[in-house]
Formats: structure tokens, sequence, C-alpha cells
RNA sequence: GCCCUCCUGGCGCAAUUGGUUAGCGCAACGGACUUUUAAUCCGUGGGUUCUGGGUUCGAGUCCCAGGGGGGGCACCA
């Protein structure tokens, strides 16, 4: 109680470790700068040696060693009965030791925060994965380069912002909450509200909202928001994850291809000075402007065949079966092409690609290609073999859109539970008029693995989702 | 959902072909030490080996079921 009691509300810090460290490295073994500093954080470690003592102060910016004497601390004693994981401001001189060690020659300390459970083994720190993810708060000190990574993923999605914003873009909010679930194919999340008695979707983009925006009349906007999505958890998928979702009237999805590669390579360029980076032992080239490919093109490519849907359905089934795809009899030769491209070609391109000219049927929010039947104006950017963003120039004509909506709604009773719904009200603002637009979405979680060289999604996401521990006494 | 694999004190790891009271380091607790760097030295306590069954004279080790984790497949971003 009387430590409780003693605890003080706030402290005021002078001065951060790292701040600390940069400014005084430069003193001799012994010396002194003669400025007295205050500094909060944790003790990382403790050394006690007779009547004197050390520890490593750790805050958000680094560590610096905290150096006690018995003849100079009142409360030694006190210092020297200090755990390990124990918050704690102290205050005194900042000077080199003998052994030349940059520390504060304690004066005082108070006690900021008990911590009552270790941070694991000081050397090996916390291993276990599943006690990683668990208890976060506990591997983010035990683990600093864990915080590094998500403190980056922040910074993405800061850079981001502004980079958008620069560009005249502004940032707006669409419902989480839907009655119909749409703008992607995905199994929604479903909840209910008690008071209208219905049940809504989580959404699984924001899309067709921010479609609606620009009906209304906002002709640059993006959102870089949660979606939902209910499909299993893997190493590159976790049940929520943040998209960017953006939007421009009068663009098609050339423009936005440049957009695309423009804003990437900012972010990178930000990010690391440059616009290469290392990801699994390999760089990364984001230097605009990226290859453009049809996936017919690429996929012909790795075939050393020409493929593409002119071949018609049973050629593409035979193609199909080469390359060990099952066929399908719901799946059209869009289906079945798009299916080929992914298990031969998607995961061989690395450096960054516009793999264009989707076909019709596998996109039923993207606009007829001007000049290529059977494909819609839409790209994937792909990047180390996974996509990365996915874009179009949206479809605006709502009698078309009708007919893409009716053959989804068909799909869905033929047992498709991703397939989408019949959305009347989105129709109904097509009919307003929607003006040409080109739309783009980028996963944000898979770029922030890129840039942080990650293979895991769960590294970079503070609170991956997980099945709860069992209940214990 | 399917397949493979892992689960030992707070943390990191051990335990020979199943064989005596399950070991070690860190942390904790007590003691020594006035310039340490994972400080060192002496001492102490702490585990129903994920849970429940089973095989066996004997199970941390083998078998079955369940729980949780990880990887792969499927699905997707």
């Amino acid at each position: 109680m009387a430590e409780e009691l003693s605890i003080p509300y706030r402290y005021e810090a002078t001065a951060q470790a790292g701040a600390l460290v940069a400014q005084y490295s430069g003193l001799a073994e012994g010396e002194s700068s003669g400025v007295k500093a205050s500094v909060a954080g944790r003790v990382m470690l403790l050394r006690v040696q007779g009547k004197v003592a050390f520890a490593e102060l750790r805050d958000e910016t680094g560590s610096i060693q905290l150096f006690a004497r018995a003849n100079d601390l009142d409360s030694f004693d006190a210092f020297c009965s200090l755990s390990l994981g124990d918050w704690i401001g102290a205050k005194g001189e900042v000077a080199k030791t003998r052994r030349g060690e940059l520390s504060v020659f304690v004066e005082s300390f108070v006690l900021l925060a008990k911590a009552r459970r270790g941070f694991g083994d000081k050397w090996h720190g916390i291993n276990d994965v599943d006690t990683r993810h668990r208890q976060r708060y506990a591997d983010l000190w035990a683990n600093p380069e864990v915080r590094t990574a998500l403190r980056t993923r922040f910074r993405i999605v800061s850079i981001m912002r502004r980079a958008l914003e620069s560009r005249g873009f502004i940032e707006v909010e669409t419902p989480m909450l839907q009655p119909i679930s749409g703008g992607a194919l995905a199994r929604p999340f479903v909840t209910h509200h008690n008071a209208l008695d219905m049940d809504l979707f989580l959404r699984i983009a924001p899309e067709l909202y921010l479609k609606r925006l620009v009906v209304g009349g906002f002709e640059k906007v993006f959102e870089i928001g949660r979606v939902f999505r209910n499909e299993g958890i893997s190493p590159r998928h976790n049940p929520e994850f943040t998209m960017l979702e953006l939007y421009q009237a009068y663009a098609d999805y050339g423009d936005i291809m440049e957009l695309t590669e423009s804003l990437v390579n900012e972010i990178v360029t930000e990010l690391f000075g440059a616009s290469k980076v290392v990801y699994q032992g390999r760089t990364l080239n984001f230097a605009p402007p990226w290859r453009r490919a049809t996936l017919e093109e690429l996929t012909s490519e790795t075939m050393g065949v020409e493929v593409s849907i002119d071949l018609g359905r049973d050629r593409l089934a035979e193609v199909g079966k080469q390359v060990g795809i099952e066929d399908d009899p719901s799946w059209g030769p869009g289906k079945l092409m798009l299916e080929i491209y992914e298990k031969t070609t998607e995961a061989s391109l690395w450096d960054p690609v516009f793999v264009m000219d989707f076909p019709t049927e596998v996109s039923p929010l993207s606009r007829d290609h001007r000049s290529k039947p059977g494909h819609v104006e839409r790209f994937e950017a792909v990047v180390a073999g996974r996509e990365l963003a996915n874009a179009f120039s949206e479809l605006n004509d709502p009698d078309v859109q009708r007919e893409r909506f009716a053959h989804q709604v068909e799909v869905g009773r033929a047992g498709d539970e991703e397939a989408m719904s019949m959305d009347e009200d989105y129709l109904r603002a097509l009919e307003y008029g929607l003006p040409p637009t080109g739309g783009l979405g980028i996963g944000i979680d898979r770029l922030v693995m890129l840039l942080t060289d990650n293979s895991q999604i769960r590294e970079i996401i503070a609170f991956p989702t997980m099945r709860p521990e069992q209940e214990r006494d």
C-alpha cells in the first residue's frame, strides 16, 4: 500500500536515452558532461556490486546505463531491490564511467510502476510464438525488432496519408456495418443489430460506398481502414486486415497505374532513401515505371505457348489439366484463364509488374476493355510473387452492372459463398451517373510485409487474431 | 476443413534403445563484493512433464481422444 501511494501520477523526464547517447557518446572515459538529466523507462538489467549498482534503463528511443553509488543515493537499497521490468524515473549527472559507458549517475530515482511479471530470459527473451502473439505487450519489450516493425507499419500508413493528401485526395469514412456485403469476392462476418432486428455484415471492402461518394460529387477520395473476411488464418492472412482504397473521377486504369507506382515508390523512398529494398534476401526495385504486361502475355511467357481466353473453354480446360488444375463445370474460360495464371505465373513475378486486362468473367465491378472483347480494364500490381494492388477503370453503366450482379447471384445460388449479391441501391446510385472513374485497392499489410522484410503477417499486426486461451484457474 | 509437426518450473533449453527422488542456465529469494557490461562467487526454494484415458513391472518418452501452437494444402488480399 505504502509503495502504491508513493508512486507519482506523472513524471517529467528531461531527456531520452537515444538523444543522450547521441549527444554525449564523445565523452572520454571518466569524463562528466556537467549536465544533469532525468530519464524515465524500464529497468532491463541490474548489476549490484556491493555499494555500487548498474542498471540498463530502456525507453522508446534506446538504452542508457544508470550508475548508482551508496554514497550519492539515499535510497540505494531500494535501487538495488528493483526488479527487471520496473518502470522508474532517475535523475543525475550525465557522465562516462571509468570503463567508458555513458551513464546517468543517479542522485535520486522514483518507482513509476512495478513489474510483477518478468520479461522472460534476459538473453533469449520470449521465443515461444504462442506467448509472443498472445502477450504482445511483453513481446514488444522482450523483442525490440517487433516494435521496430510495427513502428514502420504505422509510419507507412502515415506517409501514405500525406502522399495522397498532397495529390488532392481527401480521406473519407464509409460504413463498416453493411446490410449487403459487396465490393469483393469473399465470405463476410455476420452480426446482428438488435433494435432494427436485422443482420448486418462486417464489410469485406469499402468499394461500393466510395463510388457512391464519387456519384455524390467527391472527385478524389480514399479510405484506409479495416476490412473483415471470414476465411482461414495463415502466415499471409488475418481475418481483419487493412486496405487502402481510392477513387479518382475522370481517370482510367492507366492513370491509376501511374498513381500506384509513384505512390508506392514515394513511400519506399521516404523510408529507405532509395527505390530498392531487400526482401527475403532478394532485391526489389520499386522505381517507376513498372513493367506493364497483360495477364495472357505473362501466362503465355511462362507456359511457352499462347494462352488466352480465345482458345475457348475446352482448350483452356486441357491446359489447366496439364498444370494440375481440376476443372469445375461452373467455370467459364475467364475463370480458367485466371486459375492458370495464378497457378503458373503469379508466384514467379518478382519486381513490380502491372498484370493487365483480366477476363470480364472474374471482374464484376470493372469496365469492359475499350478494345479487347471479353476483357476488362483491370490490373493487379504483383510484387514478390503476390498481389499488392488491384485496380480498374470502374464499371459505371448501371445496366451492365446489373447483368454482372445477376450473374454473381447465379454463381451464388450454385453454391459459391463468395459471390456478390444484387445491390439495388448501388445500381440506383449508378443510375444517377458515375463519371469515368479509376479505382485502386492496396493491401496495407502486404505492403508492410514487403517493406519490413517479414514473411509472416502476424509479425506486422500488433494483435493478430488467435483462438482464446483455455480457461484457467 | 484436410495433412504433417510441436507442447517439460516465470523464461530459454536437457533427459541415452521406455528404467531409479525429471537436470542445466536465466529470473526469484538469502548472503559476499564501491566502476559493471548476459558482472562474479556461495547458498535456498520452485515442475500432477498441455488435459484425460490406455499399454507396461515401470511413461516426459509408446498408443488413443481432446486443447493450444507452428508449417503445408484449400480459400483468399
